[in-house]
Parts: C-alpha cells; structure tokens; sequence
DNA sequence: AGTTGATTGAAACGCCTGTTTGAAACAGGT
DNA sequence: ACCTGTTTCAAACAGGCGTTTCAATCAACT
C-alpha cells in the first residue's frame, strides 16, 4: 500500500490536472482515466469514489509543495533581505505554472478561493507556518504596531504577489501576453520589494498620524 | 421582451446566487428555478438552454455594476486624493459582500479567475476603463516610466485591494473572523492608499537604479 | 364569448455521470 | 501445478442532469 504504486500515482497526478484546470465537479473520473491510461473502474478500486480522490489529490499537492527551496543564510541578514528573499520565494511558486507538476499550485490556488473540507490541512500546515514567517519580516520593520496594522502589512505584499496567479487572464488581456512575459520573476521580486520595503519604512515614521490627511504628491524630480 | 418580466429577472436573480456560490456546473437549473419559485422549464423557455442563462446573468452583473459612485470633484483634486478616492471606490465594491445583489460581485469574480466566453465583455467594458484611469492617476506620479513599470505599480495596487476579497476565507482562518471585521473599508483605504503612495513617491526618486542593490531597513525611530 | 399569442405546469425523455459488477489476468508463495 | 490475494478490464447499472413535450392557463384584443 504504502509502496509505489504506478497506476495509482497515475491516477492522482491526472486527476491534479483536471481538477486543477476544472474544478471538482466540472472535472469527469472517465477524463482522469482515460488520461492516467487506467480503466475507468481505477478510480474506485484505489480511492472508493471521486471525492476521496480529490482529498488525497490535494493532499499530495500540499505535502510535494511542502518542499520549498527558502534561500539559505538569510537567518541573520537584515530585514530588507529577508523580505526580499520571502518574495523571491513565494513568487517563484507563484509564476510556476509551465513546467510540470504546476497542477499543485493551481490546484492549491483553487483551495484558497474556494477552500473545501480538504483545505483545512492546507492552511494549517502550509500557509500559516509562511504566514507567521513573513508577519516575523514585518515585526522587525514595525516592532510597535499593533497586529491589525501587521496583519495589512502581511495582506499587501502577499496581496501584490498572488494577484500575478489570480489575475493572470485579465491581467493577459489587458497588457497583452507579450508585454506580461516581461514581468518575469526578476522584475517582480524587484518591484514587490522595493514598493513594499518603501511602505514599511516611510510608514514608520509617520505611524501616529491618526488623521486622514493627504500627504501631497511630488511627481519625479 | 424589454419590458420588465418577473420570472426572467427572478431567474437571472436566482441563478447569479447559485452561480456565484458554487460555479457553472456545480449549479443545478433544479435548484435555480426553485429558488427562483418558477417551473422547470421557465429557464429552457426563457433562455433557451443552462449556458445562455448563465451568459445573460454575467451580462446582467457587468451593466448593474457599472453604477459605480465614482467619487465626484476628484477631477482637479491633487493625486494622491485621486489615488485615495479610486482605492476606496474599488474597495467598497470588492469588500462589499453581506448586502443583496452581492453575488453580481462574487461572480464577476470568478470571471476574473477562470474567464468563460462571457468574461470578453467583461474585460472591455468594465475592466479596462478602470485599468486604464488607474494608469492615468499613477502617470501623474510617475511620468517619465515606461509602461512595463507603471503596469506592475497598477498591479500592486489593484493586488492589494483584490486580496480582501480573493483570499478572504483563507485569512478568516488565518487572523480570526473578528479580527478580519477590524479590517474595514475605511481602515484599508486608509491603508493601502498610504502604503501605494509611499512606493510611488520613493520610487520616484530611485527609479534610475538598477542594481537591485537592496536597501538596508532602518526600525522605526 | 372567441381568438390569438405568450407563459406556466407536471411529467417524461435521453444522456451523461459516478459507481458497481463479476470475470479475467497477474504475481507470489507453497 | 495449485492456491491466494491483488489488480485490471469490459460492460452494465442506477441516479441525476439538462432538456423537451404538450396540455393548461392567462392576458389582451376584436
């Protein structure tokens, strides 16, 4: 059982990609089969029925996600870096979406707009521990701001992130596909973190303005 | 036909809430026309088949959300105040989401993630002119960028304030049901209207450099 | 009242779905 | 060779689905 399984590896890796691209209900076991190249009754000789294997599908799409190459030697280096280096990270898996295997994050990106039973295990055990990792970053910069003001820290720049993952239809048919190819990871890690890094430091400063109060803009130069 | 018909609005009206809560095919026109209190066969005769109806209901979303309350005198007003009054505009629609007619916005949203055919005019006709007097207030604070630039500043913004709603039941778990409730309109737009200024106006001044030299954070005070 | 056209109603129709069945093929141990 | 447990296969099943049917009802006009 617990021994490699090929038609049962199959079967999960097929079912990734139609759930990830069709939803739980759109998405047909007779398709799945036919993609893993196993019979149709497959599915539930090795699952039971649709649903666990759907459970089991985002299971297998949190844990191989689990494996994330965090840059090393950022454990002392300065706030900046280490915001630099979460972004560089989480936008890596958040632009992957060619290369194989990309079915998990689209498939855990459905769980977040759509969570379902199975996703109680994925905020538990995946996003909460980056959660807290980045509300950690953003300590350093604002060490006396209360967690609410924290919390819209952390929103923002996962925020500015996901929206390249969740946007990225519109996002190709407003700018065209070509000119979104150019928002490549390099640029954007660059451009997160400085938009961001500007945010939480100017912030600081002017943290115990209570009053709405515009502050003018000066354009460049 | 243009005149007002009961049945016709009361099923686009129920079939927006079945669609918006549980998508295309995961939506019954069984559960749709009893929530509507209409026959079985009022959608096939009404709208011909499942796919115009959901068409007509996107369609329907698009021009009754395009009432929006654009804040008035922001014409002359300084940009920054531009920038407040579009962030709060767009908030109030995406945050909005307790009150009826809410499910125009949820299904609009799953246009943006998973575009259908009916997505098109969606983009062109209420997207698009939203990008585009995005582009126009952050031109004003950058204008000498090029375009793949201000584009990722306008992503960084729209981001910000799509996250509240793309995200939500994720950070329900995440920082508590109360806590998001804190997380309101007015704190938001207050939010991320300073934390975009900060990146526009520093940037401005630092745009010229390349080197993705990082910039040492300095802890508040 | 009678006629016409549009709308509603209850019931049924096919089709597609997930699922089950029972036999066949396979592997390993004795 | 024989049994044993596991896996595959083609075929069929039952149920739910969108859709159709056709008679009944209603509204408006003559």
């Amino acid at each position: 059982m617990e021994v490699q399984d090929p038609t049962k590896v199959r079967l999960i890796d097929a079912a990734g990609e139609e759930f990830a691209d069709k939803g739980f209900s759109a998405a047909r076991v007779r398709d799945i089969c036919v993609r893993a190249g196993a019979n149709g009754a497959a599915v539930n000789y090795h699952f039971g029925d649709k649903e666990q294997l759907y459970v089991e599908t985002v299971l297998c799409a949190h844990h191989c996600g689990m494996d994330m190459e965090e840059l090393p030697s950022n454990e002392e280096a300065g706030p900046a870096e280490q915001l630099r280096a979460f972004v560089h990270g989480f936008l890596s898996r958040v632009l992957a979406i060619d290369e194989p295997n990309a079915w998990r994050h689209r498939l855990m990106l459905r769980e977040l707009t759509q969570p379902t039973p199975a996703s109680d295990v994925l905020v538990r055990e995946v996003i909460r521990p980056k959660f807290e990792r980045l509300l950690e970053i953003l300590r350093r910069f604002r060490p006396d701001d209360p967690d609410q003001k924290l919390y819209a820290f952390a929103f923002s720049v996962i925020g500015q992130c996901l929206h390249y993952r969740m946007a990225r239809p519109v996002a190709e048919r407003l700018i065209g596909a070509e000119t979104l190819e150019t928002l490549d990871l390099e640029f954007l890690t660059e451009h997160i973190t400085t938009f961001s890094l500007a945010a939480l430091e100017r912030a600081a400063s002017e943290q115990d303005r209570e009053s709405p109060r515009l502050i003018e803009a000066k354009p460049s130069l």
